[in-house]
DNA sequence: ACCGATATTGACAACGGTTTTCAGTTGCAT
DNA sequence: ATGCAACTGAAAACCGTTGTCAATATCGGT
């Protein structure tokens, strides 16, 4: 419960680094936790929640939750604010700007007299290769 | 498993749609658990669930996952496809349109040639009282 | 290189929301 | 009224995730 002072690296964290840089998609902890284990890495699954979660909070990765609920991690190319368009079948991710949604949400929100204002946006659909496995 | 035949109305799935009903913004299970046990209602747990799924399936509600991975439903005035504005603090919601955004979101999808595209849009804010109150 | 302080690890248990189970109850068509 | 299928709900199962805690590994200081 108490932060620690100092970070230090170790072979767990950075197999969990690497197995989200081979990664093209939104992995969940428990996929990362199998690949990491085909490996040979052999990381135990507390510790790739552990790191996932510490990623997530340094801005190292981005996190989405996927329709059963359950959390899914990606390291993005971008450090901007962005979004996301995702396959549904092969998971296979574009990291899309929307200049205009952001100025969409923020006018949206004013004109409410909400402050603070935050916005989740993500698009899904069958990328080229899956839509035409059909 | 096996899906009805046919639906029945019954006190208990009234009483889930009237909880629905007097909530002003997006409300949990448990929450309508109990304020359903609060009015004397006594419904159960797993009743409540299976009405608010089945209400979802139906489209007569929305349903939203918080940040901790609950889910939340509400009961929306437009029947129309639209997205919310969401307070924080208080849940109060907003019903807003976004036909720039329903455009921009097709483009992109089209652009990288996926097909099939949905997508999700929610924002979220301090609402005028919940932000006065500080 | 060695040490000691402390961050990290991982098997396991606990947690919380949701779903399944299943025996008893209820709505509804006949 | 009667029969059948849908509905109910307490309890158990489920599943992703987080907490526990003793053992281990890292790293700065020596």
């Amino acid at each position: 419960m108490t932060a620690p002072r100092a970070r230090r690296s170790t072979r767990q964290r950075d197999a969990v680094r690497s197995a989200l840089l081979s990664a093209d998609g939104f992995r969940s902890a428990q996929e990362l936790h199998d690949v990491l284990r085909h490996d040979g890495a052999d990381v135990g699954l507390t510790t790739v929640y552990r790191h996932l979660q510490s990623l997530a909070d340094a801005g190292e990765v981005d996190v989405l939750r996927t329709d059963s609920g359950e959390s899914v991690y990606r390291r993005c190319a971008s450090d901007e604010h962005h979004h996301h368009l995702v396959c549904r079948a092969c998971g296979r991710t574009v990291e899309v700007a929307g200049p205009e949604v952001e100025a969409w949400a923020d006018r949206v929100g004013q004109e409410h007299g909400f402050a603070d204002v935050t916005h989740t946006v993500e698009i899904l659909g069958l990328c080229g290769q899956c839509a035409g496995a059909t």
